[in-house]
DNA sequence: AAAAAAGTTGCACGATAATACAACTTTTTC
DNA sequence: GAAAAAGTTGTATTATCGTGCAACTTTTTT
């Protein structure tokens, strides 16, 4: 067992300006139509990081396998809200949070 | 048609406290630990009153039927977060907004 | 109180998420 | 650069969502 170190970590848009370019460009462009998954998958990613876990581990805790959650974070699956809460609460310790924004 | 008046709608806590007591009883504990999914149906059955709209006038707009938009409204049913989106989006013209609190 | 509108519930079917495990690839460690 | 750890991907099975329609119940309107 061993501590992940945090230096992949980076925020949100300096993510997507990297993978995607700066937006107005085509490729960007496209890319915003699928951003609210693509999020989540990078939120997920996020928290596990800093908490210093790896997928393994996050895997045990939710009670599922690695397979799977490497899938959710790299938005290869569409998940349930329960299965989210259950990987925030169980994983995390945390909560999940919705809200409609106008 | 017609415009649907907003009588009935109150505040979240307002109504778990008229429906499952105060905090502290046993009721309202029980009750707490579905809370989450609870509280999705509730926010968008209150985002829909609040635009005065029927399930059936939503169901149309999202592009499914009455019946389905009335059980993700009890949370008969779980939902994925692609489905939560199309109906945000679509029904409301809003954007779900995930967020993880610890 | 009858009619209309709104909401709930039952059932069936197709699509796909959740689960499991193994093999493979990439990254990290020593 | 070899070994170990971490992450990705293929395949199969099971569980359940999403869709559609109809019948029924409840609420609102006239």
């Amino acid at each position: 067992m061993k501590t992940i170190k945090n230096k992949n970590l980076k925020s949100l848009d300096q993510f997507v300006d990297e993978q995607y370019g700066k937006k107005g460009t085509k490729k960007r462009d496209n890319f915003e139509k699928g951003y609210e998954e693509f999020k989540l998958g990078f939120i997920l990613q996020q928290a596990r990081l800093e908490k210093g876990m790896t997928q393994e581990e996050l895997a045990e805790k939710v009670g599922t396998n690695k397979g799977y959650i490497s899938r959710v974070e790299n938005n290869i699956k569409d998940v349930r809200i329960s299965t989210l809460q259950k990987i925030i609460e169980k994983g995390f310790g945390g909560h999940l949070e919705l809200a409609i924004k106008m």
